[in-house]
DNA sequence: TAGCAAAATGTCAAAATGACACTAAGCAAA
DNA sequence: TTTGCTTAGTGTCATTTTGACATTTTGCTA
């Protein structure tokens, strides 16, 4: 799984990955843990990232690194922007990392990151490479982060919040098979803030961007739930056209 | 005004510039031409762009290449994305200029591009450097650029257009004073089709991003328009939060 | 069979949209 | 001085969308 002998690093670009997913309850990052270096204990959780190599292309390397990281694949990674200050890498613990990792510790690396939402029980993480341990954690308690991970995080929430409030989201990150009120449910945690319940139906419901089944949950102790099904062709349609303001 | 000596330069990382600019009838972009080289006539038009250097942040490398190039400066200029593909840099007359005009020139280079909008009659571009010209060019008029130029004007035009829904624009196209018309046609320009103009007018007003002046145009053979001018607070706001859909 | 928990549903007033056509103002030419 | 040209500016109405709000339904469990 390591590529490095056969291929020629960059050494001065790197992509990085917000990976987001959600449980039905609250909306997760999939973060790293890297193996500790010298007598560094301090471990900040890292966003999935690495070098990339210069006979692929930028996506291409972002799909490898995530592989090789935490062994998540076939991911539609969509790309957030490039992250270069030149204090990227500056942080102490970050420094000892990178002298007891890289061949050139001291360059200049910028970055690309990308970010994608996933269905977060589709996939089951497994650390590999100079990742130690791969896990999901709660957008809300991420606080800190190595390297300048913490920013790249932050924009790639703003992206994800911006995004929603153009076009349809949770194809991606619910099951085929999915209440209206798991989807209201995600809408929330991505927004922050309670949403009215009949409000959103409603709108989700005129837009027809689901389909009702014939189908219910069972085996819960209440009001069985309605199985749903997105609308693949309207749901595209909306992706591409956007939500309509104001005619244009 | 050429750093080349003073700076350690990047030889894998470009910034391009996509700037668009309105003159009251068109949506332009500044392109520039190369000086030619050896006996390559074809003139294809580029974006403003070069290497970055070591010591400096992507930002700051953007405005620092279109001032170079352009002698624009002092430009609030977005970052669009990263640009990597393998086979950017590939067509033939690119491969010539290259080799007269980078010291490797077959390295792998991906570029950040950065786009911004400008009132087109608030600067005076002149070219330097290795710009034998530059003009601005009505955006349908573009059908083909230098390297993967083409494929980075045509996201800059998405983005704006993606924008355009969900915010204001038009503080930095439009000249302090202007007039609804002006505003009206500069929408139209970068939607690519007509806007009912009562409608228009009546969105403007209501959301209360323009604030009417006492006074008029002068001189025109035709009913003087009202001028108008930006409430600075109230657009400021709506890009940030941008305009509602559904309630969030 | 009573109680619990979450699902599902409807109404109404207010605001926004979209479609549409005529009058007003200034200048120029006859 | 009158007529014509050109663009600015304005209002209405029917329809749709929003936002706020409370009760009933269903299935399970104790």
């Amino acid at each position: 799984m390591n590529y490095n002998y056969e291929h020629d690093l960059n050494k001065g670009i790197s992509v990085d990955c917000v990976i987001f997913g959600f449980d039905f309850e609250k909306l997760k990052v999939l973060v790293i843990r890297r193996k500790p270096v010298e007598n560094i204990s301090e471990s900040l959780v890292s966003l999935p990232g690495d070098l990339i190599f210069n006979d692929e292309n930028l996506d291409q390397a972002a799909q490898r690194v995530l592989k090789e990281l935490t062994d998540l694949e076939n991911i539609y990674l969509e790309q957030l922007g490039a992250f270069g200050d030149l204090d990227r890498l500056s942080k102490p613990s970050d420094i000892a990392w990178l002298r007891s990792n890289r061949a050139q510790p001291e360059a200049r690396v910028i970055t690309v990151a990308y970010y994608a939402l996933v269905n977060l029980n589709a996939f089951d993480p497994k650390p590999s490479n100079f990742a130690e341990s791969v896990s999901w954690e709660p957008v809300e308690d991420i606080k800190s982060m190595a390297f300048d991970h913490l920013e790249i995080f932050n924009k790639a929430r703003e992206e994800l919040y911006r995004k929603l409030k153009i076009q349809p989201i949770g194809f991606n990150l619910l099951p085929k098979k999915f209440t209206l009120s798991q989807l209201h449910k995600l809408y929330e945690a991505i927004v922050g803030r309670e949403l009215d319940k009949r409000n959103f139906r409603r709108k989700m419901i005129k837009l027809e961007i689901v389909k009702k089944l014939d189908e219910k949950q069972k085996g819960v102790p209440h009001k069985p739930s309605n199985f749903y099904e997105f609308h693949v062709e309207n749901y595209k349609r909306l992706v591409n056209k956007g939500f309509d303001n104001f005619g244009f």
